[in-house]
DNA sequence: ACGAGGTCCTGCGAGC
DNA sequence: TGCTCGCAGGACCTCG
């Protein structure tokens, strides 16, 4: 799915077109997508509000309004545009169609539906913020945080710090490869990651989110950013979508698991212990 | 507290 | 060509 910086691309690309905008009516098409809310108080609520500001906490875009936050969550094949005119793909794919007081349409575009809506007051916004663990990218997460929450699990380091919950933002792709950068066996028992390592990998962490941000992401299938482009940074992935391809440090060929949390792990056996 | 496995969905490419 | 099958960047659940 769209992780940080995928999600961090759409939010930026169509903050300029929406901030500010008055929602003038707005249409959902299924409401397997929505949490906490049904379809008829989400049109009703959506409706009317002005967006106030736009922001991302972890893999969510968040679309700020006079009434409720719209909390939108991509899953694995979420997208969203602001557009003038909608093609075919939107027709289909549009889960929510919000019809804007410029004449533009905000949609939110999902194929899977494995994305998440939601509509929340503040204290739900709270509540729901509190669940997830520190952004990356603020100065907040330290290394010493980050060792702290992999002393704290004996779960595979790599199951740790894709849990929203320890550390928000990181999906499959960073993961694999932070791990590789770093040096550190993905299925490595959490607690008995190092310090020294614990500290490498929080700086492998954030460096290649904030580069990702930077090349706009991503994008090995479906996604693209806010303004239908493929991101750039699948040129810039050591490890990700390489299985059996030469590691690029030492030549060995690149190992891949679903061992770990059924999803797809690649990894160097040389260069990872 | 952990791993394993299943669930929600649809599209696509591989392989027969 | 046309079919079935497995797989996909996430998050949540239950069970043992």
């Amino acid at each position: 799915m769209p992780e940080l910086p995928e999600v961090e691309t759409m939010v930026r690309d169509v903050t300029p077109l929406l901030s500010g905008r008055r929602f003038e009516s707005a249409r959902l098409s299924h409401r397997d997508v929505l949490d906490g809310v049904t379809g008829p108080a989400l049109v009703r609520g959506l409706t009317g509000a002005r967006v106030v500001g736009l922001a991302r906490r972890a893999k969510n875009a968040v679309i700020l309004t006079d009434r409720r936050r719209l909390v939108i969550q991509p899953g694995m094949t979420g997208a969203m545009f602001v557009k003038r005119r909608l093609t075919a793909d939107d027709a289909r794919y549009g889960v929510l169609q919000v019809r804007l007081d410029d004449g533009r349409t905000f949609v939110y575009h999902d194929v899977r539906r494995l994305g998440t809506i939601r509509w929340l007051d503040p204290a739900g916004w709270q509540r729901f913020s509190d669940r997830i663990g520190p952004e990356p990218l603020d100065a907040a997460f330290t290394p010493e945080v980050l060792r702290a929450a992999l002393a704290r699990s004996r779960a595979a380091v790599k199951k740790v710090i894709m849990d929203q919950k320890h550390l928000a933002g990181v999906g499959n792709i960073y993961a694999n490869e932070a791990l590789f950068l770093a040096g550190i066996d993905p299925s490595k028992e959490a607690r008995r990651v190092s310090a020294d390592q614990a500290g490498l990998l929080h700086r492998h962490l954030v460096t290649i989110l904030a580069d990702a941000v930077r090349a706009h992401g991503t994008t090995i299938r479906d996604y693209r950013t806010g303004t239908g482009e493929p991101g750039n940074f699948q040129g810039e992935l050591q490890v990700y979508d390489r299985e059996g391809q030469p590691c690029r440090r030492c030549g060995a060929p690149l190992a891949g698991t679903h061992g770990i949390d059924a999803r797809i792990t690649v990894f160097c056996y040389r260069c990872q212990r």
